[in-house]
DNA sequence: TATTGTTATACTCTATAACTATA
DNA sequence: TATAGTTATAGAGTATAACAATA
């Protein structure tokens, strides 16, 4: 079995181990969030969906699919098994009557707190190969990737740039220009 | 083997971070193999079919259906098209006559060479936001996590423990034991 | 005219079950 | 009897297109 080669770049091989590791830790990840929110209508996501109304990021429905990465019209599914049991509300934005303000209700809030402290155990129990420090340090590398994507595919823009940029690489022509 | 949860339920902003990122790294994660491999038939999974045949992991259908956490009819489906596209063989194994084993063809190293060398500049990109050493880390630590995660759920498992576990603490039972 | 949200339709994907062959 | 693989069917999930309201 190949081991955590150190070389970075330059190996075709190395970058093949770290491919199929991302795989397996993004699997785990999606079992985990889905037993977690199982008994949630709308599954993984609309935890999302609520993470997102409750930081106030959550803006219009569109903007928020967009973010989530999935269509809109499926958004609206979402917000109507939210909304039914009362863990959402759709407001009208004063600014832009069209637009529909998602926000979190006190019971959304008490809801989506626990969840996040099972998801907290549950991430514990995924990250128990690794020292203190090097959660820490993981979650600082994760917490900055995620900033800079989210820099990368924000709300407004439909067409991501990385997306663009490999889909060049995927045609043979030269990223970043 | 208690958690030891540095602020497991306290401070739920803490890990609500931690969570939300983890989603945005992975949708970052799925576009762009979605993206180098949009020309593959079969997609992201194929690549990490050929990616396990090329080490010799494959084994039989089902274990690298369980390992890669798909159903095994899936497997019959995904297989077809890559013996079509002369990618991979099924070899009956003289061990076991009910097995097949997937085994890679020349073609089919060509192909996962140039994917992998293609998703390695992506990842780059997608990696930009750390220093050398932090890649490094971090490289090594997904890794870790992998083959942790790997343990928990091996191709004869059905049931991973992880999940059990998990979803003990969604019934309100304390995990691990 | 363009955009947000909704609804209806069609499509894709996945899982369930039944069948064959090997053990 | 139990398991690996295949096939067919049904179900869930998703996207496409048409519509109403607002800008």
């Amino acid at each position: 079995m190949a081991v955590t080669p150190q070389q970075p770049t330059g190996s075709v091989a190395g970058n093949d181990d770290l491919f199929w590791s991302w795989g397996v830790v993004f699997r785990a990840y999606v079992r985990t969030t889905a037993a977690v929110a199982a008994d949630l209508p709308g599954g993984p996501r609309a935890l999302q969906v609520l993470s997102a109304a409750a930081r106030d990021e959550a803006g219009s429905q569109s903007t928020l699919a967009a973010r989530l990465g999935i269509d809109r019209t499926v958004m609206t599914y979402l917000l109507d098994d939210l909304v039914r049991a009362g863990l959402v509300e759709r407001r009208p934005d004063p600014a832009d009557r069209r637009n529909r303000r998602v926000v979190i209700t006190d019971r959304g809030r008490g809801v989506l707190s626990d969840l996040e402290s099972r998801l907290a155990h549950a991430e514990e129990h995924l990250l128990e190969g690794l020292d203190a420090d090097e959660r820490d340090a993981l979650r600082g590398m994760v917490g900055r990737l995620a900033r800079r994507v989210a820099d990368f595919d924000p709300a407004d823009l439909d067409t991501c740039r990385v997306v663009r940029d490999i889909a060049a690489v995927a045609e043979g022509t030269p990223p970043g220009d």
